[in-house]
DNA sequence: CGAAAATTTGCAAATAATTCGCATTTTGTC
DNA sequence: GACAAAATGCGAATTATTTGCAAATTTTCG
């Protein structure tokens, strides 16, 4: 049904690989990559979701929709905090993790998923420049 | 700067009271509320999310947004885990929720933000099933 | 290797969600 | 009640996203 490592979706791949963790428009995708027509930047984008590959999300603010790539080995060790003003996504340091989710299976009995999970929420700058 | 509570605005807060926890539409909430102009809608909700009284959300193949109100004694006091395998919400105990939330205020100076966050994984149930 | 089959691309046109301008109405205050 | 501030409704304007289709690319397989 689908799989063919075209060129534009190679591109687009890489170019998300060196932007991972950050939080982009499919705009501003295809801006920084002219070589690609928008079509494919939408299409490849929306393929990539469906994968599970990169996350949507609505920004405050702002009429695009963002895309989210995160690199897999490190998304497995940590939990992800996610700053709703600024979009950065923070990495919780992976002994607090291990402590925050053994807390949770040990009380709830619940067994967290680390690449599942973003904690949204402010972070430090956007809070001191309220 | 900004607060009348006006007849369509009202009436908007009132039916998000009555479908909290949905997952809702600008345009199916314009329908719902025929008395009220779409830009009514539109400007309110937006207001609402700045407030942080609704959330935005992107919906994996849909190319509209989607808001989400959450009663705010009940949802502002704690996490939710949410089962991937059987689908049901659990809520974090609330002095659990405390702790944890201090935790990664103090480790990583980030303000979590209650009723955005939800943590996916395993119920344990499920755990037990496997 | 080379051709057929499957899939994706690029373009431009179409669609539809969201925003905006502005005159008018509503709301809160004194 | 009258005034100022703010919100409404309307329709027009934007503009992000989608789509149709012919052409190009990638994969498969003899």
């Amino acid at each position: 049904m689908q799989a063919y490592m075209t060129q534009p979706r190679k591109r687009l791949i890489t170019y998300l690989h060196s932007h991972a963790d950050e939080t982009l428009s499919a705009g501003q995708i295809a801006q920084d990559l002219p070589e690609i027509s928008v079509s494919a930047v939408y299409r490849n984008l929306s393929a990539l979701e469906q994968d599970g590959t990169v996350r949507k999300v609505a920004k405050s603010g702002s009429r695009e929709v963002f895309y989210q790539y995160m690199k897999a080995e490190e998304c497995r060790a940590h939990l992800h905090l996610s700053c709703k003003q600024c979009g950065k996504t923070f990495h919780m340091d992976e002994t607090e993790t291990e402590a925050l989710l053994e807390s949770i299976a040990r009380v709830d009995g619940f067994t967290v998923d680390r690449s599942d999970t973003v904690l949204y929420g402010v972070c430090s700058e956007c809070k001191k420049a309220e």
